[in-house]
DNA sequence: ATGCTACTGTTCGTATACAAATAGTACGTC
DNA sequence: GACGTACTATTTGTATACGAACAGTAGCAT
């Protein structure tokens, strides 16, 4: 059996579509497997990816309020909230009124969400190291930079 | 300011980490602007990625069981249980017994699925065109090439 | 025939993701 | 100082994503 006949089929008719090769299938597949990876590797705190990555940014900023670590995150207001009532919900983020904008909070890690988030980096470095395994340095600069591009939607 | 002075803070004490250069949050985000641009191609017929993809392989595949279809289009049974509900809800799958496992369901596309898949190709050519505006012919390659890599956790 | 293993689809619970709409408040202009 | 615009957090509804557990059945070994 050649493989055109394995390939088309039904699809003679129509024009040729390969899945499998399109950007955006690779792309949800890369980030699948990364995500499985980054479970596998903080499953003892189990933290997922967008919830490290609030705690992660939270530190950077010392206060947040909740919107802007939303956009720092990349996650719209609906999404970060259900994220951040969480970490607060396990104890690791405080929670207070902005003293001086009323409809903004002030959110801050606890000292368990410090200690939480030194503990969780050597494991995110794990998952990212197990997910570019296979990539020599040069590769991994490379997509790097495409993805960034893709990303923003910018040149650079 | 330094731009030291704005990138570090807090986070004196701990370890550096970038969260902008993890490869699980460029991909994410990466991810998250393809669908949205799918989603602005795709807008007049209101099919997701992945209901686009399912139909997709329905039609290459004339028939496929539900779990099969999960499999080609890397959607787990429970995911691809509700993507297919919504298709046949919609009309444009149809649902049958399989005439020798009585397990297995065999789908197939109805005509209306047949025709909604013709005129959704050329919307889903342009999201990915769309998503890769800013790249080079030959970093759309290079891109590709080291998604699927990262995809499949293997050497090629 | 019996039994073991593997696979079928399904259900439940949890966690993103985002559009759309809401109430409340800041901040600018006039 | 009123006012429109923009921003705060929140709610609702829909759609993935997946672990875990389930009943039912196929297929194979004995």
């Amino acid at each position: 059996m050649s493989p055109k006949a394995t390939s088309r089929r039904a699809a003679d008719a129509a024009v040729l579509y390969e899945l499998e090769s399109q950007i955006g299938f690779v792309l949800r597949r890369a980030h699948q497997r990364h995500v499985s990876i980054f479970a596998d590797c903080m499953a003892e705190l189990s933290l997922t990816p967008q919830q490290f990555s609030a705690l992660v940014k939270i530190q950077d900023e010392v206060a947040v309020s909740q919107n802007r670590l939303g956009r720092l995150t990349a996650m719209d207001p609906a999404t970060i909230l259900g994220v951040v009532q969480r970490l607060i919900q396990r104890g690791l983020v405080n929670r207070s009124p902005d003293p001086v904008d009323p409809r903004s909070t002030r959110l801050t890690l606890t000292e368990k969400g410090q200690e939480l988030v030194a503990s969780a980096l050597p494991m995110a470095r794990e998952a990212t190291d197990r997910t570019l395994a296979h990539l020599s340095s040069a590769e991994r600069k490379d997509l790097q930079r495409l993805l960034s591009k893709l990303a923003t939607g910018e040149d650079e």
